[in-house]
DNA sequence: TTGTATGCGTTATCAA
DNA sequence: TTGATAACGCATACAA
């Protein structure tokens, strides 16, 4: 059995909290006996029992997170964000996937409840119509932060999408393509829809025609749907010369249809994505991509909800939008250095 | 305030214990009653507080896990699996990150025994000679299972390394392939050590020579580490013609650096890595690989988890090998129907 | 400076 | 079938 407080109490013939306020080095408590103390508290290996600690408390240094997908590496370099700020203030992850399904988002809510965490991260699986969920949380007076999915009226952490589309599509416009076609991601999803109106914003501010046929909603995570999406881009009578994916899976899948088509990049044909894959810099044509700044992101997140959390301060939610990078590779590169 | 058992039970003028029962679905509570609480547990949105039940019961229905680094791919994946298999045996994960980090794992370990989680899978920051480590947590009772870093007298689940060296060198042999060197990870890592030794056993079976020149010891991670060492490689005095290298980022890194030297693959050169990571299909020359199953890497892990906490038989340590996957494409592929 | 008493929300034992 | 009572391990207000 683990040691407790009283076994220690006992050891020493104190009481049970003369040992507990002398491991919280409290004042009041005489310095030869905190050493006292703290001496067998280390020899016996004494580790605080934190369900009985946090019953009384109301604290639990936990801090929920939850996520639809643990696989992606958005979510991954968000989460080390969100750790690295959160581990420095003492604070222990309790991590779910939901799998982007509703009901197992649900559930692992009222789990980490349960649990009584201090605070939540949450990437929800919702559609932002769904706000009733939020508010209800609102409710519970548990503060959270929502992050990547954006939702009016709470506090939320996310890359800036519409900047990322717009930066995407200018840098195609001043690398001297002038057809530029976008394949997005599902439209039920915020970022997807921010980008698309960033794309468009910049589309009209250089003035350039906006072609229906020249926006394919496609699935952000599998190559094959871009794969897809090219092919019918392609098959256009006017195919577009430059294309804009809403993330790198989809510009791969583009690349590898406009490769198989016979087109040379970046001379015939740009490309662009989102996200900054680790692996876009090895592929046949290295990508350009926009960084979305996925640690910065989990990092401020976490900061809103330790503010929170200190200061219970429920003002007037507020958005964060982090500021993309471009980064540019050989797929959109017509510089003159860009001859090998 | 969240409800309490006491809310619910002065509102139907019951005692608590009543109530706890009821919902508990015991069956010496009529079925009356027993409605009559589950409506109002419904109703009021009624949430136990898992800190008081795991007080008395001693369960808290999480797990913990401790890994080295979540951005890599290799640990959300066996992730992904170890939640498949707790999650529908209704258990939360508690995920914490080390960073590779011996003082950091420590803490962390300290503070999931606080959370009394259940009991534990770890992949370890700690050399194989530290077995004192777990030693002393076998001591303290708590279920657990290493993973991926192989300790002696443990419970342990992970990739087969010396069959992952012996079938990717074996592979290369049967390709034609004469003089195959290795790039591995630092031998401080077990897993490391095994893909070295079955690279070797693979060489003296079919008589080629062992050349200790022809063994570079680099690191898992860096796709730079893999393109010095291949670099190193090809300045010997007799190159070799293929390359076993322990990761794909390292095989990425030895892809670049012989795509510079102007060699050919698969013709003039073979190269295979480990892990089939999603993008070795994509990149210049898609990449032959060793599929680790990572996910079934996790699932077994938390099956013999559960099994330990289930039954607390702490029989003699078992360990199982997850048997890996050859997965070829153009780096190694001489057959004749790979001419496009 | 230290000790006593009380309570956190729940389950479990046993009486009614 | 239900209810009173005592834990679980700790922190805190207050008394000594």
């Amino acid at each position: 059995m683990a040691i407790r407080l009283k076994d220690i109490a006992v050891l020493l013939n104190l009481s049970v909290s003369t040992v507990s306020a002398a491991i919280q080095s409290r004042e009041d408590i005489s310095p030869a006996t905190r050493e006292r103390v703290l001496k067998t508290v280390a020899e016996l290996g004494y580790r605080p029992n934190s369900l009985a600690r946090g019953l009384v408390t109301r604290r639990t240094q936990i801090i929920g997170v939850i996520v639809p997908d643990l696989s992606r590496s958005f979510f991954t370099e968000v989460l080390k964000g969100i750790d690295h700020a959160t581990s420095a203030a003492d604070y222990t992850l309790l991590v779910c996937n939901t799998e982007e399904d509703q009901p197992r988002e649900d559930r692992m809510l009222s789990t980490l409840l349960s649990q009584h965490v201090d605070g939540l991260i949450i990437a929800s699986a919702y559609k932002p119509a769904a706000k009733k969920v939020w508010s209800n949380l609102a409710k519970s007076q548990i503060p959270f932060v929502l992050i990547d999915r954006y939702f009016p009226q709470t506090n939320f952490v996310g890359g800036d999408d519409e900047m990322i589309g717009y930066m995407a599509t200018s840098h195609l416009a001043e690398q001297g393509f002038r057809r530029i076609a976008h394949i997005g991601g599902p439209h039920s999803i915020s970022t997807a829809v921010g980008r698309l109106r960033g794309y468009q914003r910049a589309l009209a501010q250089i003035r350039l025609q906006a072609r229906s046929d020249y926006v394919v909603e496609s699935n952000y995570h599998e190559e094959s749907g871009g794969y897809e999406a090219m092919q019918t881009l392609l098959a256009l009578r006017t195919p577009p010369d430059a294309v804009f994916a809403a993330s790198d899976p989809i510009a791969i899948g583009a690349l590898q249809a406009a490769l198989e088509a016979g087109l040379e990049l970046p001379r015939e044909f740009g490309l662009i994505g989102v996200g900054n894959h680790r692996y876009g810099a090895y592929l046949k044509i290295p990508i350009s991509t926009m960084d979305q700044k996925r640690a910065e992101i989990g990092r401020r997140a976490a900061h809103v909800l330790l503010e929170l959390i200190q200061r219970k301060s429920l003002s007037r939610p507020k958005s964060i939008l982090v500021e993309p990078k471009l980064i540019v590779r050989k797929s959109t590169d017509r510089r003159v250095s860009n001859v090998f």
